[in-house]
RNA sequence: GGCGACGUGGCCGAGUGGCUAGGCAGCGGCCUGCAAAGCCGUCCACACCAGUUCGAUUCUGGUCGUCGCCUCCA
């Protein structure tokens, strides 16, 4: 099967053809760490940690690169409001980045470079763009010349005679020009050894420089959120392809934004949920689902109706996965029933589903049906073991791939507390005493268990 | 104002020129002491107006509306 991804660039759906054989290079631009992500920042990075967990179950060796931008003028404010060195406030918000999107449970990409790692290379690359005659010094300052880069606008579609930037300062030839270093200005407390004097780099050079110096001059995949588009992403391609002159990534990857209360969530509009809070409430398993149940071009709408679909949804697949434990034992997989072969085919078309553009509304469809068809199976009557531990093994593995293999996990056991008075709900029930079997169940309840009386006795289940 | 995306059933959310998306919720049934879970059946669609077509929710044009970008922004 062929992996197909939408093409910002060339705004269509194409087939990747990677740059080697078998192999993908992803680098999706990270936070600027100055202060804390909220749950929209994180869906770039789901996208690409479930994008790569499949493509290297289907075979693909990948390679993730996520940047940390840690120079930038919010984080000299950040730090500033907060009387601390900027420095400071960079390491600390970076190690709470690194907190918070681990806790969802994807690993890390394979690579996460800082610019305060990445100033030589971004050095050398101004001086590159200099030489070339794409850029020019003024003062302390860098800028590229965007005149200079034919097909700028290309890929954001926009048009440099229809922009309206912002009124020309003073050191730029051009209003749409932009900086790729800065000169030290009076309150930043923090700058960094230049040819053009103390200083540090501009927004969006720092992308070009760490995502060549890890993946090569010419990359796969580039991706980020769509709002990233303009002018991040345009200013990324032309710097890049000015000194390379070939084309800088070869798919153009942006996911939509997640919509709080009818808007983009933003700091800027300060309709936040910290990715943290979220996480404590909602746990990540809940978040992922909700990721999932979106085409990731799509807005996504965060509420908490559509979290409570992603918990319910969540809760439908774990009670069959529990289901299919109770029956499918040890039993080596040697299935060859209908249940195992629906749970093949279900298995290639989540692949497929996900190969077609990373389609994960339609892979989860395929899970579900996966579901419908096992819950059936058990109620018909004894199922064959190790048909069910084939389903079991296919929904665990496709659930991996979206970090929800965590909904397989069997709960700690209930404490002998509750053991106790499921033993004595059930002497009620057996001598018919109903009201007081309800009454036990209510106190279970209240303990924080669920009782189901199943056709082989009664369980707990944490509530 | 410019550029782009999109408008699907009670809600969320896929998809397709004629053939079941899926989840949640509702209704009926099965199962159950009851409940929960599950299964079966079922109601509720493709913003509006034209056009193309044997046939459009699916293509074309227009109208209205929503969202994103054009400034920091995932």
């Amino acid at each position: 099967m062929t992996l197909r991804l939408y093409d910002s660039l060339r705004r269509s759906v194409h087939d990747v053809e990677p740059l080697v054989p078998g192999r993908l290079g992803l680098y999706v631009c990270g936070p600027t760490v100055y202060g804390p992500i909220h749950v929209g920042n994180a869906r770039p990075f789901v996208v690409a940690q479930t994008l790569a967990r499949h493509l290297r179950r289907t075979g693909w060796e990948v390679r993730v690169v996520s940047n940390l931008t840690d120079i930038n003028d919010k984080i000299y404010a950040a730090a500033q409001a907060e009387g601390i060195a900027s420095v400071a406030l960079a390491e600390r918000e970076s190690a709470r980045y690194l907190d918070d999107t681990s806790r969802l449970g994807l690993g890390r990409p394979d690579v996460e470079p800082k610019v305060t790692d990445a100033l030589p290379e971004i050095i050398a690359m101004i001086e590159g763009l200099i030489a070339g005659g794409h850029a020019y010094a003024a003062d302390g300052d860098v800028y590229f010349r965007v005149a200079d880069f034919p097909s700028y606008g290309a890929l954001s579609g926009q048009r440099i005679d229809e922009m309206q930037p912002e009124e020309i300062t003073s050191k730029k030839q051009a209003p749409l020009d932009f900086a790729l270093w800065k000169a030290q200005k009076p309150g930043e407390d923090a700058a960094w050894e230049s040819p053009w004097g103390l200083g540090r780099p501009g927004w969006h050079i720092e992308c070009s420089a760490m995502a060549m110096s890890a993946l090569g001059e010419e990359i796969d995949i580039h991706g980020g959120g769509i709002d990233l588009k303009f002018p991040h992403h345009e200013n990324e391609r032309a710097q890049s392809e000015s000194i390379t002159g070939r084309p800088f990534a070869r798919t153009w990857l942006h996911n939509g934004m997640l919509r709080f209360g009818g808007d983009k969530m933003s700091k800027s509009l300060g309709n936040v949920d910290r990715l943290a809070d979220a996480l404590d409430r909602e746990g990540a398993e809940t978040l992922l689902s909700l990721f999932a149940r979106a085409h990731y071009r799509s807005p996504l709408d965060y509420s908490p109706a559509s979290l409570e679909d992603a918990r319910k949804s969540n809760d439908r697949l774990r009670e069959a996965l529990r289901r299919a434990a109770r029956v499918a034992g040890t039993t080596a997989p040697a299935a060859a029933g209908p249940l195992a072969a629906t749970a093949a085919a279900v298995d290639a078309r989540f692949r497929a589903a996900l190969d077609d553009d990373f389609a994960t509304p339609e892979a989860l469809a395929a899970l579900f049906e996966l579901v419908r068809t096992l819950n059936a199976a058990l109620d018909a009557g004894p199922a064959d073991p190790a048909d069910v531990a084939q389903a079991r093994a296919v929904l665990v593995d496709c659930l991996d791939v979206l970090g929800l293999a965590g909904l397989a996990a069997t709960a700690d056991g209930p404490p002998a507390a509750a053991v106790a008075l499921l033993q004595e709900r059930e002497a009620a029930r057996a001598a018919r005493d109903f009201a007081r079997a309800d009454a036990i169940r209510d106190e279970l309840q209240a303990l924080g268990w669920v009782v189901q009386d199943l056709a082989d006795g009664p369980e707990l289940q944490p509530a």
